[in-house]
DNA sequence: CTGAAAGCGCTTACAG
DNA sequence: CTGAAAGCGCTTACAG
């Protein structure tokens, strides 16, 4: 059955289409009597405006885009989670895309979006993503995008983001504060800023408390799909490489878990013998055993702080108002619980 | 600045907008010569046809719509990757809604869905669904719809499912060949569909090998945020009920993982005295100790062949041919690890 | 081989 | 208070 239109009310009352879509949208200038008229008649046809006609004349659809390097994941299917409940409250509905941590899928992706003319972009970038020329396209097109997480600092845009390096000083700090004294670091793969970030955030911690860096303390894993197993294995050879570690900061729970089970494995005991701080507070760190003392990473929060800002800016273009570019740094929190010594 | 139009093009080259899309699109009834002209202008000004246009013409908009009950959730999240991944390969961009359990929201979804006149619609019900009217709508009004993973029996659309009973009785008959012979379930709460099914599976394998069944075995649980507690809680209350079980059946992994922990806890040895099957085969299923006999639950597939159904059947309508509603049933499988007994 | 014209369904400036 | 008309940017049946 075909779709009503603003012309079949129009042809069943015998008045004209403009009058019809005034009513609707309650125009001062249309009778109340014409008014009720079009409304009642409309919800009898169950009458539904075609949105492809209205996006056609408004230029936006109300629909934005959000291109992500992995859906099954703690952290960031709870930034979908957020995202779509804040732009679901403002009327807007979400396009997601996954890059697959691949760079050529990132930028065919943002293509897509282009093309499909969605009123704005959310953006977290691949480990790829090195060129950012796809990025500075969609500025340069004046389409509205804010970059989350995993950033391009140069790219002249809104972003959302925690402090990684405070976050990790702050995981290094509470290691020294409960008297570790060698304190190793497992980190993700060297290239996305954030395990970069995580790192210093770690040696600057050991600096400030006066205890020497050593390289040979730092453990990197890729972080995939195989970050457990890649726990277990670091553990396994730090226990080989060094007796005297007491302390790590770990750059992800899942790699944490991995460790600990390793540690459980041979006896050692956590926190006697070594203290683990994790980050990301994944849901399984409070349920593990021993409970892994981790940074709480806001998924949600940030989901929906980024289209917050992508709201604001699709409005300020809207009304040919300067976007106003943010850097909004959501805070971290340490968790602690059983994997660290309580107090000194 | 302003997007290039067609119009744009006819002018700089003084031909008209008609010809111009025809030699974008390679009508046969255009000169090559004219096409190749039309075309370089085209990559020089880098023309993207305007996809509300291209929409309204069409009456397509090669976007489709998925509506899940939660998108944090290890089986839901591969689904959703599934999904995508089929319809980025046949050109269409998904647009996903969370119902986050509740059935007003999920009506909300549909009908946003609907007024942006998606190409087609995916569902896996809310647990709160038990009045199918707003699907029977969708289907009234002509758009396909494909339900998965939770449906609604009666509904008149095509459906991709695993055989849950099937499943369930495989993983009930397992742990009767090992030699189980009081074998407790813990179930998921008493309305959808799937923990019905699982419990009917469970139920009957114990029939068909004449072990009785006694209802103070079943336990259940609510399986929402703290489906690892509901493990917990049910091991100990069972330990406490019963001293003779020797197998259990349970709903999903993360509550098997949870019973798991709390028998280790209390120095039950798992497989020894008693074994444990779980269902979905989460990533930390293999994981654990002792890594845990589940049922494989392949959502990725699940996810492609729901958009590959749904892909058929938007092609179908818009050939005007009968659209052929399929019950498509994934087969599941069996995976022994070490919380069961090996053979007998 | 090319183009004028109609139309998809809406919105809105303008005239009366 | 109402409506004729233009236009958003495309596609396609039809004429020449």
């Amino acid at each position: 059955m075909k779709p009503v239109t603003l012309q079949d009310i129009a042809d069943q009352l015998g008045i004209s289409v403009t009058t019809v879509s005034k009513a609707l949208k309650d125009y001062p200038d249309v009778s109340a009597k014409t008014k009720a008229l079009v409304k009642e008649l409309a919800t009898t046809l169950n009458y539904k405006p075609n949105a492809f006609a209205v996006n056609l004349r408004t230029k936006e659809s109300k629909t934005v885009g959000l291109i992500i390097p992995v859906i099954v994941h703690h952290f960031f299917s709870n930034v979908i989670k957020g995202i779509i409940a804040e732009a679901e409250a403002k009327g807007y509905l979400v396009i997601i895309l996954q890059s697959n941590e691949r760079y050529d899928m990132e930028k065919k992706h943002l293509d897509l979006l282009m093309n499909q003319r969605v009123d704005g972009i959310m953006i977290s970038l691949a480990n790829d993503t090195v060129d950012f020329k796809h990025l500075n396209d969609v500025i340069a097109a004046d389409k509205p995008m804010i970059m989350f997480d995993k950033i391009a600092k140069t790219v002249n845009c809104s972003k959302v983001i925690i402090d990684d390096r405070q976050a990790a000083y702050d995981a290094t700090q509470h290691l020294i504060d409960i008297g570790c004294q060698r304190i190793a670091h497992f980190r993700g793969s060297l290239l996305p800023q954030n395990s970069i970030d995580r790192f210093l955030g770690y040696r600057k911690a050991l600096r400030d408390n006066d205890i020497p860096y050593d390289a040979s303390l730092v453990y990197i894993c890729e972080c995939d799909d195989l970050s457990f197993e890649e726990g277990q294995n670091n553990a396994r050879q730090l226990l080989l490489d060094h007796n005297d570690v007491d302390g790590i900061f770990i750059n992800t729970d899942l790699v944490a878990i991995g460790a600990i089970s390793e540690f459980n494995k041979q006896g050692i005991k956590i926190p006697e013998q070594i203290s683990i701080v994790g980050f990301s507070n994944w849901f399984m760190s409070s349920i593990i055993s021993p409970s892994l003392t981790t940074i709480d990473q806001p998924g949600l929060e940030m989901g929906r702080s980024v289209f917050k800002q992508l709201y604001k800016e699709i409005q300020q273009l809207k009304r040919d108002e300067k976007v106003d570019y943010q850097q909004i740094v959501l805070p971290t929190q340490l968790i602690q619980r059983d994997s660290t010594l309580k107090v000194k």
